[in-house]
DNA sequence: AATATACAAGCGTAGATGCGCATATATTCA
DNA sequence: TGAATATATGCGCATCTACGCTTGTATATT
């Protein structure tokens, strides 16, 4: 029960809704949801860390990076079905589409592509 | 999106997934739902309301009782996903169990039923 | 080693939330 | 009409939440 009220406490903010609705779109560094949602590095840092406690999120560390995605095969098969109803209650939702569309821009340099601009921006 | 974090919002609370879970059973009325989940009747009411609100339930008036039970064609298509994953993750659960026994053992009592009891209590 | 970058976490605060208490409203029955 | 019952709501308080500011930590580059 407690798991289950923290799921959804998780998906009661507009911040971490739209964080879900741009991760759908691919793996993304705590940065690049900064830049696409346009908030400060503590609230995404925040969010994505409430999303992964409630288990909606998987986390991959790759050099400086904290790289966040969403965890498909999650221990409680009911998040996905979650997530899918949150896909669902978002199509044709302009502020979802938006995110997306500014997420296109960001761009991601690796840590090993040397003598390149090592940090996240958007690119227009 | 306001309409979507509101309808998580009210799924974030233990009571309101009690009130959630004991409504797949049946249609209620506040004071089986009060009954039923051991609640003061303020919260039942208010939770009933949170859960209305966010577009969860129907409500139907007859006589004395406010009767409330799930909208299953809602407005919008994505609720009935939602309370269908929440009856996913509460299969098995205890507390959602006995929720649902508890309820079982209340009795409504009909406004027209001249020489009963007209109240709603549980029965045991 | 020094510097820069990505991220997390402590702290304080403004605002939101849950709920009990008391009360108001509506309906039914005597 | 008056009493009883079911429900809703205003108010106040304790608690929770979100977030900005700042600082700490780890990693990478020069």
């Amino acid at each position: 029960m407690r798991d289950v009220v923290r799921a959804f406490k998780a998906l009661s903010d507009e911040t971490r809704i739209r964080i879900l609705n741009i991760l759908m779109e691919k793996e993304c560094c705590v940065c690049e949801v900064m830049q696409a949602l346009d908030i400060s590095q503590t609230r995404a840092s925040r969010n994505l860390s409430t999303l992964y406690n409630a288990g909606f999120l998987k986390l991959r560390k790759d050099g400086l990076w904290s790289l966040y995605s969403l965890n498909k095969e999650g221990t409680e098969d009911y998040l996905p079905d979650i997530v899918r109803a949150v896909t669902k209650a978002l199509e044709g939702n302009s502020v979802a589409k938006l995110d997306r569309e500014q997420l296109r821009k960001t761009e991601r340099v690796g840590p090993s592509c040397a003598g390149k601009i090592r940090t996240c921006k958007i690119v227009s």
